[in-house]
DNA sequence: ACATGATCAGCT
DNA sequence: GCTGATCATGTC
């Protein structure tokens, strides 16, 4: 008889389990095996213990039961490739059978057939700057080791062309090239230029493509063919690549890359790490690098690749920061939030035939309502929060979870008729537009707006197009397009985010500002932005203004350091929550002591924060506690938080959730 | 995570 | 006594 460890694809005993067989197995063979009663899981054998002797220690043979044989689909995983997994799971104290089985795409019978895309190998058509042309030397100066760059580029200075003559090279030299990119929008602007421009085959990888292709490209990589260019979301990280010579990792500084459920994994971070092990070189683009990696890449020679300058030495958009609180530039209530010296400047750009773009990062009409007689408001019962009022379906909905009533004529507290709206959202900044433009056309670009790929495409080339004079929407839109005729953006309700309770907040208004200014005047005319604030003084805005991003990420850097967070010491969130408010408040308390308890006991470098309840405590009727576990030395971090998931145990309605690298910490 | 069996409150 | 909700326990 032959025992396995094996990775199986359950929680119990973090997933780790003994299994025999008469039959021999191989390392990363994929098998079926038998889980209490009348169940069957999916496992993945580890490795084959041949010490009994010490087996018989840890349990009893008698409890260890067969495997049923091997699993119709994917036959095993090569040992590189599950070794990558192994280190991936354990980094972030996630079970590894768990994370194997969650990366792998189903198994499937008769997987339908995919069309490949061609590249078309031509010519660029385009002169590369002086600064383009370092940054390709310097990258290839580095092929066939690892090497990790820092591609800093202003928006506009064409990063893209760097990305595909490096492509290029490394798929000549008959390597294959992973491209991250943080979301599937990005996907068919990339796609059309890799087209013409490579050899060899181009795939992609993302949310909507079906489990099917999925299986068929798994497949594809794992036998490994021609040179290829997989341009993928983060999940593609999992792909079983053969001969990598090259992996990009564009926006690098992207929140996209973080998985927030099951295994929270950074896509750029191990993608990192499969470089290191592969030795291959790895190129982070960004025109507004993460501090982490912007402090990283500076300390290392050739590490960093800094492109200040545009093509045909467009300039860069003036940036204007309107005083929102200013009664002299808000004469007429009606057009709140805007001002009419906002309103003035989108009034000239439109009559004059050009584009507006509008970013607000809130969905709906008004964030809250409240009764102006007895100041009643409108709470959800299930979430810690105040309901959204969206106009044209009067309603009033929860942000969080799926309550929703139908907006009341009245307050239902006192019967008095007024409801006064408060905060504002896309919705409310498409309707003062078109009130104040009649007769232009002023479409919303967000997630309430746009359900599927299909409708976000359509409604992209319609502004293309010049079918939309004014389109209003959030983040969604600020990642990577660019669009021909808009020179003029404008940004309201950043102040919620300047306010928002995370020591990143302030590096993600300078990343969120600075993109969205990327986006106009890509073209011969002047772009402009306009920024309303109610903290017109708020240092950063002279920042972004003035473009000195080196005055801002040292003082963001004096900041961290003071403050000992990241890139100066390291973290690990722990989340619990519970239907019970008390039992995720006591298992958070418990942990917070444990901790203590080791940094006493042992590990001195330490430190804990918390116990707190989330911003948003109670969410669809969970309420979540966390902690905070910081150290400068890594190794301290992962011995403290493996110790504290072998010796915690909870009620069992109390669920944790353990954040390596945490990025949100609301 | 998931299933199972025990215990308990509320009720006809 | 029945039912549904909650809890404690075992799963290689």
């Amino acid at each position: 008889m032959n025992y396995y460890l094996t990775a199986v694809n359950t929680p119990f005993n973090r997933s780790l389990l003994t299994y025999s067989s008469e039959d021999f197995y191989k390392i990363g063979d994929l098998v079926e095996v038998p889980l209490g009663k009348n169940r069957y899981e999916k496992g993945c054998i580890l490795e084959a213990i041949d010490d009994i002797e010490k087996l018989k220690c840890e349990i009893k043979l008698e409890k260890i039961r067969k495997i049923i044989g091997r699993f119709v689909g994917i036959e095993k995983l090569d040992e590189d490739f599950l070794n990558y997994l192994k280190w991936v799971a354990e980094y972030y104290h996630y079970p590894v059978g768990q994370h194997i089985f969650d990366v792998l795409p189903k198994p499937m019978k008769r997987p339908k057939e995919i069309k490949l895309i061609d590249g078309q190998n031509k010519e660029l058509e385009y002169e590369l700057t002086e600064e383009q042309k370092r940054a390709i030397t310097t990258i290839s100066k580095y092929e066939n080791q690892y090497k990790k760059f820092l591609l800093h580029g202003v928006t506009g200075s064409g990063k893209t062309s760097v990305y595909i003559e490096t492509i290029k090279k490394t798929m000549s030299a008959g390597k294959n090239v992973l491209f991250l990119i943080p979301e599937i929008n990005l996907t068919p602007q990339f796609l059309t230029v890799l087209k013409k421009s490579v050899s060899g085959k181009i795939l992609s990888y993302h949310s909507s493509i079906t489990n099917s292709e999925k299986f068929k490209v798994w497949n594809l990589i794992n036998e490994n063919s021609e040179p290829y260019i997989m341009v993928g979301v983060r999940s593609s990280i999992f792909l079983p690549y053969k001969e990598l010579g090259l992996i990009i990792v564009d926006e690098e500084h992207d929140t996209s890359f973080k998985q927030e459920d099951r295994c929270p994994y950074h896509a750029r971070d191990i993608a990192i790490k499969k470089a290191h092990g592969l030795n291959i070189p790895i190129i982070l683009g960004s025109a507004t690098p993460t501090i982490e990696t912007y402090q990283q890449a500076t300390s290392v020679m050739d590490g960093y690749i800094r492109m200040a300058q545009r093509p045909k030495n467009i300039s860069m958009p003036t940036v204007e920061i309107i005083d929102g609180r200013d009664r002299n530039s808000r004469v007429r209530e009606e057009v709140w939030p805007f001002t009419d010296l906002g309103l003035q400047k989108i009034k000239e750009k439109v009559n004059e035939g050009e584009q507006v773009l509008v970013f607000v990062n809130r969905l709906g009409f008004a964030s809250f309502v409240q009764c102006r007689s007895c100041g009643e408001g409108f709470d959800c019962p299930n979430c810690s929060t105040s309901l959204k009022y969206f106009k044209k379906t009067q309603t009033l909905n929860c942000s969080f979870c799926e309550y929703k009533i139908s907006f009341p004529e009245s307050c239902p507290s006192c019967g008095n008729m007024k409801l006064l709206q408060k905060g504002f959202g896309t919705e409310k900044l498409q309707e003062v537009l078109q009130k104040e433009f009649p007769n232009k056309t002023i479409d919303r670009f967000d997630r309430d707006n746009i359900k599927n790929f299909n409708e976000l495409k359509d409604i992209l080339e319609r502004f293309k197009a010049g079918k939309i004079d004014i389109l209003v929407g959030t983040q969604m839109l600020s990642k990577g397009h660019n669009f021909e005729n808009v020179n003029l953006v404008v940004v309201l309700g950043i102040d919620s985010q300047l306010n928002f309770p995370d020591f990143r907040s302030n590096e993600k208004v300078f990343q969120l500002l600075t993109q969205v200014a990327g986006r106009p005047g890509r073209s011969k005319k002047q772009g402009h932005v306009q920024v309303e604030t109610l903290s017109p003084d708020n240092k950063i805005f002279e920042r972004v203004k003035n473009y000195q991003w080196e005055d801002f990420y040292k003082d963001e850097l004096e900041v961290r350091k003071i403050l000992d967070y990241p890139p100066y010491t390291r973290m690990c969130a722990i989340y619990f929550s519970s239907r019970f408010r008390e039992r995720a408040s006591d298992a958070a308390i418990w942990s917070k002591d444990f901790f203590e308890f080791v940094k006493n006991k042992e590990l001195s470098s330490l430190d804990v924060l918390g116990p707190r309840p989330l911003s948003i405590e109670k969410r669809a009727n969970k309420f979540t506690w966390n902690i905070l576990v910081k150290t400068s030395n890594i190794s301290d971090l992962h011995w403290s938080v493996e110790a504290f998931q072998q010796n915690s145990k909870f009620h069992q309605s109390v669920s944790v959730k353990v954040d390596i690298d945490p990025q949100q910490l609301s």
